[in-house]
DNA sequence: CTGTTAGCGCTTTCAA
DNA sequence: TTGAAAGCGCTAACAG
């Protein structure tokens, strides 16, 4: 019979070595004030014990979790978790652990976690704000309270004291669609997310200066912003969006890979040909775009180089002086065209 | 200029107010033993204050941190995904978070991120063993040491005293081909995973025994079994596949989405019809497989319910006695075969 | 080089 | 109904 034992704890290798708690804690540090040969008795002790820190103990009393909060609008999306990725993979090479929470695309939800994550469990937070969220007063509290907070990808409003990453989401459109112009299609349609985040708003923007640019006409019976925030809807959006036109496009841009593929699919099942009939482009490009036949032309994003990146961002804030307010750093980063099949 | 202000305390309500420490502490709890009047000033204060509890301290003093650690073989595979937003719901529900860790398909990496949850981090694991693991003594140690554990999905040995949730592998994958064979297929391919895995090992039998049962011949050269472990190489794996085989098959029963959709892909670009000239099924069914044109038919699996229900068994451990030893539930969730245009 | 001691912020007896 | 005080396990300043 197994009694669940008490753990052992540095008193206990104290006590079997008959010296004090503090030079144990400083040897299991390989804190060169104490004797080698101390270190090494009390390493060798430990092991036979079994010893294992407190992680909470240890938290308490030096006033750092080395834990990273994440907060994103939803987890069923790659893009997210490709990012999350990239924070993971930055954190522990500098030993954080990450705890991620989802705001499934709502503020209030948004919100509660912040406030979760007020209570002292993690040591800055991460944070891709949803669609909802117009106002910053909660990540201004945050970030006044002294916690480093970086934001990322869905960026409507700078906030003073955080550090942003996000892409260059018009120039992206815009040469996504400058190449389907060049390549001489003249009803170029396009099919974005909701209105409301700034990432939709910017890749629309793109759009309108390529086709500006150029004089091509746009037509806004060809222009749809899905609503959908669930996958199982967005079919049917696209669906009625395409039964509903008079003017076939001869190009669709689309501003999430997975538009692009249920464009595709519409299409094809219309008994359109790709890229013959019409040419589709996705963004994002986290890999079905090239399973499907046809493959899909995408803009590619750096999902895990942008999580490896904000996290660095948040771990500089740690070393950094707490000049509190004055902090901003703004990167962009880069994205390219993929050319496949569809266009 | 704001100055990274000290955090609230009790303490700092507790001197404001002119009572204990302890007073505040139980009127925020809402303990009865408090005067109604009592909690309700502290209530006041606290909240006019800023006060936030403290976590950490919380955890330190009441030995239970509310963070249940999860450990998946990879982030990017949307099964495990889904399992967790199911963990997330249910835990979430019952007031607990989720530490994700990867242990990206290495043994190593699933003990050491096991050791870093023994520190105290959190109240109890969940666990997917990677095809690596073989031996158990990292959980089996775990669990002496009292730490709640629930496994799931890839099971290759009984461990006492961690509960068990898994998918019936077997009896999903006889379903699939047993349909295919009542469908008059003579010649079915088997693609499958790494044969290390306990799911394809089960997948792979349930394909035998269907096989068998129906006295269909079983071609050696028709089965394959994956051995990547990164998406980016199954491609060319099932590329060479079926650029090696003499007999073509007339129906292809693969264990994963991605291995049924990259087969539709290789096939549809060699000229074939599907389902027509050829038939597939997918295992999983987690989005893609609606979208490919054609729609593929696929074994859906319940994961998000999955990690529901392997959150409930570890809640339920916390709330126990703990007869540490002998506790062992083994539960084993139903499969439905999805028809789509494919088959 | 090692020990003593005072916290870290909260919970929880025990006493009043 | 409230308070005093011990303690959760560890760190770090200070003393020796």
């Amino acid at each position: 019979m197994t009694l669940k034992k008490k753990r052992v704890k540095l008193e206990d290798i104290a006590r079997k070595l008959n010296i004090s708690i503090a030079t144990v804690s400083r040897a299991l540090d390989k804190n060169p004030r104490v004797k080698l040969s101390t270190r090494e008795k009390v390493f060798k002790e430990a092991k036979s014990m079994g010893y294992m820190p407190n992680q909470i103990a240890k938290s308490l009393s030096s006033g750092k979790t080395n834990i990273i909060g994440v907060i994103i609008p939803r987890y069923d999306e790659p893009f997210f978790i490709e990012v999350c990725r990239g924070i993971d993979r930055y954190a522990r090479q500098h030993n954080y652990k990450i705890l991620i929470s989802s705001s499934r695309n709502s503020f209030e939800f948004e919100r509660e976690n912040l406030i979760s994550f007020e209570r002292g469990l993690v040591d800055g937070i991460i944070l891709s704000p949803t669609h909802e969220t117009e106002t910053f007063t909660h990540i201004k509290s945050i970030i006044k309270k002294g916690i480093p907070v970086v934001l990322f990808d869905n960026i409507r409003e700078e906030v003073s004291g955080a550090d942003h990453v996000l892409i260059e989401d018009d120039k992206a459109s815009f040469t996504a669609v400058e190449f389907l112009i060049k390549k001489d299609k003249k009803r170029i349609a396009f099919i974005g997310g909701i209105k409301e985040k700034k990432v939709f708003q910017d890749r629309y923007k793109g759009y309108l200066d390529a086709m500006k640019k150029y004089n091509i006409p746009v037509y806004d019976e060809l222009i749809l912003h899905c609503d959908s925030l669930d996958r199982e809807f967005e079919d049917a959006e696209i669906r009625e969006f395409f039964n509903g036109i008079s003017i076939t496009p001869d190009a669709i841009f689309t501003c999430t890979d997975n538009y692009g593929l249920l464009t595709m699919k519409t299409l094809l099942k219309a008994g359109y040909k790709i890229p013959e009939d019409v040419s589709v482009i996705g963004f994002g490009d986290l890999g079905l775009g090239e399973v499907f036949v046809p493959s899909m032309t995408c803009i590619t994003q750096p999902s895990f180089e942008m999580g490896q990146k904000v996290a660095e961002l948040l771990i500089d804030q740690f070393n950094e002086p707490n000049d509190v307010n004055h902090r901003k750093k703004v990167v962009k980063l880069k994205t390219e065209l993929i050319l496949r099949e569809s266009t």
